[in-house]
RNA sequence: GGCGCGGUAGCCAAGUGGUAAGGCCGAGGUCUGCAAAACCUCUAUGCGCCGGUUCAAUUCCGGCCCGCGCCUCCA
């Protein structure tokens, strides 16, 4: 089955598919900034690419995929953090790193193969500026700054149609810019920053002097070491189209001198309460505040897919619970069905939204649809092959139960005996006041166990 | 101002020129003393509003209203 995707820039529908004689499918999808915990808005972008990434395994095999995912571990916010924080910006970076990785493992994202930083990858990014300072497509400004001189690409503004818009945006863009002085056109963007003193130690040598590379550049870059020139695939946040993967493609392209992707994919945003997350509005949510609250990664996992990857999600701590009881429909599914032995033909559909330019939200529907119309027919091979594509994990919630009051727990205790005795009366009576002090007791043949109640 | 996206049941959300997937919630039921769990059934004559095209429109076209995003660091 092929993989169709939307690509940005032919504004189409195509299909995904290895163009090298290597039969290598190269992947390259714009990673997070550590600065700070990422938040689920990120999330979502991360999950859906991790959807990709499985789907591709699955059709082109697990060795014909290389992804690559890279981490911003220099620019402004960091810097900025680490001389908050009095700190090294190794020593900042590499505690949100960290954590980046294990909100990532929660949500069950395979890693990717490469995971290039930007300070490892100072002098690819400085010989690529060479390059384009030799062809003229950059140019040196008084202050030591390098900009990459966008009239000098022809296509630049086809990604994001935007080349009109410039002109007249002009004019506000020039007030408000830090280095509008230094550049010759406001458009310009920078591919390597002087040093200033708010930088500190955080410089490298250039050819053009002390100083850092700009952000863009890292991701030309470090696609060019680790997939080469040409690559199949970039994926991204739709913000970032504009003006981070219009200036990659004419770094790269203008370096190159050929093709930069193939294929261009935009997640759209998560919105929080029908608006973006930021701080400011106070509905910015990390992994971390949404487990505090006793709901599982795996919760958010299904919930960032449970809308279109290309239409704006709004998020809600309903949509929370509504995953946790999708969840545990599905799980209490799988422990009934036999291993093998049935008929995949059934999840077909399952695997063909998924295909069919990534419509999660319609695979969840055929997967539903599936389980109930045709329960036996359905192996626990087959779905688990689903569940891969779906990067779900059905492990039971890690929750840990709430340890009962002793008071409470003696109340159980009583009600237990009661029940043995089969004097119902009374522990029906013990149920109640069980309640009262907010505790469900849940009976099985063997023992009870005690759970908080529901709200 | 420019560019783009969306408005489908209580909530979330697919989809199609021929009469509305799915999830959650809710209701009823089966099963267990009760409860819980599990399973089954039910839940939009309707798809923002107004016109138009058509044998037929939620789906195409036009206008309008509302919401959101990007254009500046941003997944």
């Amino acid at each position: 089955m092929a993989i169709k995707l939307f690509d940005s820039l032919t504004r189409e529908t195509r299909e995904l598919q290895p163009s090298q004689p290597d039969g290598l499918y190269r992947f390259y999808n714009c990673g997070p900034t550590v600065y700070a915990p990422a938040h689920i808005g990120n999330f979502r972008t991360f999950v859906i690419n991790d959807v990709i990434r499985r789907l591709l395994e699955l059709d082109f095999g697990k060795e014909k995929v290389k992804h690559v995912r890279n981490l911003t571990d220099v620019d402004d916010k960091t810097i900025k953090r680490a001389r908050e924080e009095g700190r090294s910006l190794a020593a900042v970076t590499k505690q949100w790193t960290d954590k980046f990785h294990a909100d990532c493992a929660a949500l069950n994202c395979l890693p990717p193969h490469i995971e290039p930083t930007a300070t490892g990858h100072i002098r690819e990014q400085v010989d690529m500026i060479d390059v384009l300072m030799r062809k003229g497509h950059a140019y040196r400004a008084p202050d030591g700054s390098v900009y990459f001189k966008v009239t000098s690409f022809e296509s630049y503004g086809r990604l994001s149609r935007v080349k009109e818009r410039e002109l007249q945006l002009g004019a506000a863009l020039k007030a408000t810019a830090a280095d509008a002085d230094e550049k010759e056109d406001v458009s310009d963007f920078a591919l390597w920053k002087a040093h200033k003193d708010e930088d500190g130690d955080n410089a490298w040598d250039s050819p053009w002097g002390r100083g850092r590379p700009g952000w863009h550049i890292e991701c030309s870059a470090m696609s060019k070491k680790h997939l080469g020139e040409t690559i199949d695939l970039h994926t991204g946040g739709v913000d970032l189209l504009f003006p981070h993967h219009e200036n990659e493609i004419a770094q790269s392209e203008c370096c190159n001198g050929r093709t930069f992707s193939r294929h261009w994919y935009h997640s759209e945003h998560l919105l929080v309460d029908g608006k973006k997350m930021s701080k400011s509005l106070g509905n910015l949510y990390t992994l971390d505040d949404l487990t505090a609250k006793g709901f599982s990664p795996m919760a958010l996992r299904y919930a960032l897919l449970m809308g279109h990857p290309r239409k704006q999600l709004n998020f809600t701590l309903d949509s929370l619970h509504a995953a946790e009881s999708a969840l545990k429909t599905l799980r209490s599914f799988r422990a009934t069905q036999k291993p093998t032995g049935g008929d995949a033909s059934v999840l077909e559909p399952v695997l063909a939204a998924l295909h069919d330019d990534l419509n999660t939200p319609a695979a969840f529907g055929a997967l539903f649809s599936a389980i109930h119309q045709h329960a036996a027919k359905v192996d626990q091979a087959s779905f688990d092959r689903i569940l891969f594509a779906l990067g779900l994990k059905l492990d039971e919630a890690a929750a840990p139960k709430a340890e009962a009051p002793t008071a409470v727990a003696a109340l159980a205790a009583k009600r237990w005996a009661a029940k043995q005795a089969k004097d119902f009366a009374t522990a029906d009576a013990l149920r109640k006041e069980l309640a009262a002090a907010g505790w469900s007791m849940l009976d099985r043949k063997d023992g009870y166990s005690l759970e908080p109640l529901k709200k």
